[in-house]
Parts: structure tokens; sequence; C-alpha cells
DNA sequence: CTACAAAGTTAGATTACACTAATAAAATTT
DNA sequence: AAATTTTATTAGTGTAATCTAACTTTGTAG
């Protein structure tokens, strides 16, 4: 069994991993606020239980092992931001703080029981998906709206890097996934973005914000 | 703020205290199946905080300020029974478990919501009562059902010390919360109990059970 | 009322997880 | 290619929470 502050280093191995699985411990100590030398010795430790492959110098990744706890745990923790927004009335803005307590709980039943109330959803109230119970997490093909050209229409589909500022910006915008998104044009000096969308409602966003919205193409 | 080591101190030493609010180092010591020592030194360390009197060689005693505490760790553990009861479906003698991990979920607005969508409910699935915001618990006047005589009838109201296979033996012979329960004869030589209740069911308790089975009288 | 047992305390060791300071390796800039 | 900066590691320290062993105080049984 793991320590609760052995299943943050995991969360957030997990988190960082580029596309080679790669993180570096100067990466993992900034996102976790702790100290390298900190960071350095507990990848020691994740490494002798077989969670972390680590060599002196190297980028760690996570072992298929590490990569599966660290899937379960999101796991968790998506299930509770969906049963907190779906079951118990919780805004998408206010979710993240309580799950990222109730991830957790060692329980397998009262997760197993969530899923069950919730339908088996695959993704959570931000659009990100809900690794299955082997810890699988399924790659989702989506693009960010930054990206896409003036005239396409796109369907919202998550956000990232989810400050709970952010979220109420989009909310009070009433953005919310699903929505039908044309873009109708682009500033070539600063990337800003007219959309419209809804009820032929007409909104600017900054480059900044089109970057974290991700959308599919239809 | 308060570790979840010395949360768990303090919701022991208000389950054990007497009538008088005393608890013995020894008995701390022996429901946290920690040794005396640590549980020693652990205790000067709350009375630093003032949440424990102490003295040397002297019982213990919450401070008002402990009680405080206690009482709402002990509100969100019972909260937290109810909800896995009456909204996730759960079975009375599951619960325990998952609310001894959850009530050290730092997060007022997460009880304040499971409180409203139970409609404010005064006490758990085991006949509890549950203390209110400021962590003061109503103290119910309810008799073990061993101390009532033949003849009576009575209310089941509480269980007390709730292992799950005592609560499960309660569940297969359908004696639930609220039933109405008529003491039919008791045995001198045993003090077991044959009792009558439900649609004209009867069964023998021995002492130990009825021991743990609080009534009202009607 | 003394002796023994039970309860409580003190002292010192251990483990997990954090830190700072110093050093070493790797990457980048000139 | 050398110098400099960034990243990583090692060594040593501190705190929280646990333990065992040894000692002291309190309560009780003869």
């Amino acid at each position: 069994m793991n320590s609760l502050t052995e299943e943050n280093y995991l969360k957030a191995l997990f988190n960082l991993a580029d596309d080679k699985g790669e993180v570096s411990v100067n990466d993992l100590s900034k996102s976790l606020e702790i100290k390298m030398p900190t960071v350095n010795s507990m990848m020691k430790k994740l490494a002798e239980k077989k969670l972390v492959y680590y060599e002196s110098y190297k980028p760690l990744r996570l072992t298929e092992k590490g990569k599966r706890e660290a899937g379960l745990i999101i796991r968790k923790h998506r299930l509770t931001e969906m049963f907190l927004v779906g079951k118990m009335n919780f805004g998408w803005e206010y979710v993240h703080d309580i799950a990222e307590q109730m991830e957790h709980i060692k329980s397998p039943e009262f997760f197993e029981k969530m899923d069950e109330l919730l339908g088996y959803p695959k993704v959570d109230p931000h659009g990100s998906p809900i690794p299955d119970k082997n810890g699988k997490i399924a790659l989702k093909e989506y693009n960010k709206l930054s990206e896409c050209q003036v005239g396409e229409t796109v369907i919202f589909a998550a956000v990232i890097h989810t400050s709970s500022e952010f979220l109420k910006f989009l909310s009070n915008r009433d953005m919310h996934l699903g929505i039908k998104i044309k873009i109708k044009s682009i500033e070539s000096f600063d990337k800003s973005m007219t959309i419209i969308y809804g009820k032929a409602r007409t909104e600017i966003l900054s480059n900044i914000v089109s970057e974290r919205l991700l959308v599919e193409k239809v």
C-alpha cells in the first residue's frame, strides 16, 4: 500500500509525463512545490517499489505498475468530481479541491457505487477522460480551439489547467461542455478570436483562453 | 489546523469520556492501539494547543475547544454514514470504514451539502445523534433493551459498539431501527430474552445482544 | 501498612518526509 | 572549447509520530 505522499508523487508524474512518458526531477519538484532533494530521494524509494524507472541524471518514467496505480488515483479523483457535480449539485469550479482529498480514500466499493450511480461516465465535468478499473486512460483526439481556422464549427469538449477562476469565467458566459462554437474571425496581431455560440451569442476570447479550450471537429 | 493523527486522538477522547468527561491514558492507548508513552506525549501536545486538560497522573479531559473539535469530526463521520446509507444505498454494516476516512476531509461546503441533501437529519443510520455545527451533541435518553422488563413494549432506537458482523446479524433478522419490540420473557439463568416484533416474529436474544440494543419506552 | 501490580512517565531510538548547503553532472552560451 | 547556468545528487538536519526499556507514582490485596 502506498502512502498519501507517494500517491501524490505518482499522480504528478502521470500528469506531467510528455509524449515519451518522461518527466524531469525539476518539473516534478515545481509541480509538487517540494524541493528537488526531497523529490530525488522519493524517486529512489518509488524505484525500489517498482513504480518508477530511475537512473541518475536521466528523466523519470513511471513503470507499468506505476502508471496503473496513478491511473487508479486519477480515476477516483475524476469519478468524485463527476459525482459532486452530477449528484450533489456542485458547480464545476468547486469540485477539484474536494476530489483532491477524496482520491486517497481506500474503498473500492465506494467508487464502484459512485460509478454505478453515475451510469459509468467516460469523462469528468471538465471533459477529462476517466481511467478504467485498470487505471487505463483513453486518449482523446482533441484540438486546441486556438489551433482552429476561421469559419470552422467545433464542439467544446474539455478544458485544460482548470483553475476555479477560469471555470467561473466560462460559466459566466454560458460556455458549457458540448456547445457548438463557430469561429468568426481571428485577429492576426494577438490571435484573439471572435466566436459565435448558443443563441447567436458573440464573444471575443484572448489567445490565453482559446489555448485552454479543447474542441472536437464536426 | 489539527493533523489527521490529532483528530483521531480527539475523537477517541470524546467517545471514551465517562459521565465526568474523564478518560485514562491506558484506555485511550488501548482504544487507539497506540502505546502509552506515545499517547502520553501526544496529550502534552494537545494540552499545549488547549484541546486537553493534562496533569501528570490525573485522568484526561477535553477542554471546551477540544470537545467542539471532536464533535465536529464526529458530525462529519455521522453525516457521511447517513449519506452513504440514504443516498448511495449502502447497507448500515458497510459505512463505518468509509466514514472513518471521510471524516478527515476539509471542506465545510461538502458536509453542508450532504446535510442539506439529507434534509438535516438528527441521527445516523445506527441511531447515534449527529452533532450540530458547533460540535454540540444532543444526549438521548435511551435504555438498554437488557434493562427492560417482561411485558414492556419498546421502540428500537440505536445500536452501540456497532461491528459490521453484529449489524449483519440484526439485518438478517429484519431488526431495523424504529421497529416495536415486545418482551415476552427473560430467562433468569442467562438473561436471554424472547421478543416479539414485526409480523408476530419471535426471536431469542442473548444478553450480549440485548445489552447492545438501545430502546425508547412508549 | 507494606508489598506488589497496574498505570503513567521519561529517555532514547526509529521511520517517513520535509528542508538547506555543498557538490557534481549536463546543458547552454559565448 | 571554455565558461556559465541549470539540473541533479549527496550529506546532514529537523519534526511528527511511532516504538522499547527503564523508572516512578498510584492503587490494591494481603
